[in-house]
RNA sequence: CGAGAAGUAGCACAGCUUGGUAGUGCACUUGGUUUGGGACCAAGGGGUCGCAGGUUCGAAUCCUGUCUUCUCGACCA
């Protein structure tokens, strides 16, 4: 493209609209901008980058064996009325009414779509197994849009879904996505990990995450250096320490005089925090629960939520304590508590522990599993700092990550509700074992930007994704050599390969800067070396003097190299 | 949804306290000088001050309502 008759349009200052490095960048780049709260025009430089990435996907999907489809965004609400997720989605779901008043959402995701068309082709075992995706917009009305393109409320996804007839054919198209998901954000370039994810409520066996690595990441995920060990910090599991050899003694009560925090308590008595269980008064779904965890453990609300099947979990306020058992926070315990109590699996490792005494300014000393009742035992432990790995036991490391894809075993949680059934070889009716495997396409382009974001706020896109793989500046617009060697070269690149020349009667100031904030990753500068015979290519922070007769191969062995 | 803040030219802002008919920088237009890292000088163009109502001789400014945006929190298949 000639930057002369090219929508191309970049501002030079920072914009006040973005509250992070990558929304700043592709606004000031002109790539997107901004229609409202979450809502964004991809410009023609942004939707560049954004095709290529959706044509990496594209490619891999199909090698993969998956199959396009388009779906419309408009639903009648009839679609999740009979999956009862109507009522689930609540108000994440955008809804409207057309003019015969009949209810309509933009659906936020197209699970009920998916196994509509599905019933199309599967009747019998022999009808799978085939994976179906599309890139779509979803919609979801989202409390709180932001950081540029990596919370909004319109956005586009790559979903797919796999249909199988078994666990065994599941495993199979799993891990066909599950190596395309690789290779896909291999070649885009963007800096990922994998994590063992939430299976959330949606139930399934295994979920796992391509988690972006930046500052800006909305999860934390847990990770080993020394082993693959990697997990979502919702889910992560710790290394636990092992049955502690003891003679249990006698339980006995102690006079602890205001010491109601873990550290006071242990200082006190003079016994580890690691000898300590505190008691923590849960509200699940508006039911008290007492929760024992280690004293020096945090608990993992996520992981306690899944534990008993809760859909919402807090603690309890000081009031709730106070009125619920017979002491106050900092003193409640597991000996005559009449809330039901879970706790977690390694306080089952432990002997002679400390606990409130659930008399205020008392502890219990001595205690053991034996001088309480409990009703579930279960890991609930959060993973923290100074933590080791639950497989080969390093210390683990944390991160903070973007998710930008998602494979998901749903097994046939979903066939099930929505009536997606086949006839086995014995002729028996049984739900479709499906997969659900999502990509943010757009979430990438922002993940990617925030992660090649430099401090002057200008970027360096990776070969594959950048909107142009080449900028071509003639220094002076003035000089007739610069401008016509320019010009070839530009047409001899351009039939193979995404330039742009910036043959915009500009100073060369204005034109490096532009070329910076589109962030090609190969600049040629055409300038007064050119009557020595040479151009400079610049190359990520390498610039090169090339003569003018190779400068083509040059280029173009720089890109076949690096794509 | 709770708490807080802001809407004035394409962008970033001042003016508002103490009402008198709109300003600065960048961007834009024209002319000139410049020309390897966002040039300079000069002259211009562009705004129903978010919207609606009220007070007043007169409202960007005071009052009421409303919409939008942002920040923090709660929420997040």
């Amino acid at each position: 493209m000639r930057l002369s008759k090219s929508f191309f349009t970049t501002i030079k200052e920072d914009v006040k609209s973005q509250d992070c490095k990558s929304g700043n960048l592709l606004v000031r780049s002109g790539m997107i901008t901004k229609v409202g709260s979450g809502i964004y025009t991809f410009l023609p430089l942004g939707l560049k980058t954004l095709n290529k990435i959706n044509n990496i996907i594209r490619e891999e999907m199909n090698k993969a064996g998956a199959e396009e489809l388009f779906m419309p965004a408009l639903i009648p609400t009839e679609y999740y009325e009979a999956s009862g997720r109507l009522n689930g989605f609540g108000s994440d779901m955008f809804r409207l009414t057309d003019r015969f008043n009949r209810d309509y959402a933009l659906g936020p995701t197209h699970e009920e779509l998916f196994a509509s068309v599905a019933k199309l082709k599967i009747k019998s075992y022999k009808d799978m197994p085939f994976t179906l995706y599309q890139i779509q917009n979803k919609y979801r009305d989202e409390m709180r849009p932001r950081y540029g393109l990596i919370r909004v409320r319109e956005f586009f996804m790559k979903d797919a879904y796999s249909f199988d007839k078994d666990e065994a054919g599941l495993s199979l198209s799993y891990n066909k996505m599950y190596e395309a998901y690789k290779r896909i954000f291999d070649r885009i370039g963007v800096d990922y990990k994998i994590v063992k994810a939430d299976t959330g409520t949606m139930g399934g066996s295994l979920s796992e995450e391509f988690q972006a690595i930046t500052d800006i990441g909305e999860d934390v995920i847990v990770y080993c250096d020394n082993c693959d060990y990697a997990s979502n910090l919702e889910v992560a599991d710790v290394y636990e320490d092992g049955l502690i050899n003891e003679e249990e003694l006698e339980a006995k009560l102690v006079e602890t005089p205001n010491k109601k925090s873990i550290k006071d308590v242990s200082e006190f008595l003079n016994v580890p925090v690691t000898k300590l269980v505190k008691t923590l008064i849960y509200k699940v779904d508006d039911k008290l629960y007492a929760v024992l965890i280690r004293g020096d453990r945090e608990l993992n609300e996520c992981k306690l939520e899944k534990a008993l099947n809760a859909k919402h979990v807090e603690l309890a306020s000081g009031d709730e304590v106070k009125n619920n058992t017979e002491a106050s926070i900092g003193f409640v315990g597991p000996i005559n508590m009449n809330l039901p109590i879970i706790i977690d699996s390694e306080v089952e490792n432990m002997k002679n522990f400390v606990v409130g005494a659930n008399i205020i300014d008392y502890h219990y000393v001595n205690v053991n599993l034996k001088d309480f009742k409990y009703e579930l035992s279960t890991d609930l432990k959060q993973a923290s700092n100074g933590d080791l790995c639950p497989v080969c036991g390093s210390k683990l490391l944390f991160k903070k990550g973007i998710e930008i894809g998602n494979t998901f075993k749903l097994g046939t949680k979903y066939s099930e509700s929505l009536d997606l059934k086949y006839t086995d070889e014995d002729n028996n009716l049984k739900p479709v074992v499906m997969g659900s495997y999502g990509i943010g396409c757009a979430r990438i382009m922002a993940a990617v930007a925030e992660q090649n974001v430099s401090e002057d706020g200008t970027v360096s896109w990776p070969i594959n994704i950048a909107p142009y793989e080449v900028v071509i500046i003639p220094v002076s617009m003035k000089d007739e050599e610069q401008v016509k060697f320019s010009s070839e070269l530009y047409t001899k690149l351009n039939d193979n390969y995404d330039v742009a020349l910036d043959d915009r009667d500009e100073r060369a100031g204005v034109k490096f800067n532009d070329a910076d904030l589109i962030g090609a990753p190969i600049k040629v500068i055409v300038g007064k070396k050119l009557n020595e015979g040479t151009v400079e290519v610049k190359y990520l922070d390498k610039t090169s003097n090339v003569d003018i007769n190779d400068v083509y191969d040059y280029v173009t062995d720089i890109i076949k190299e690096n794509k």
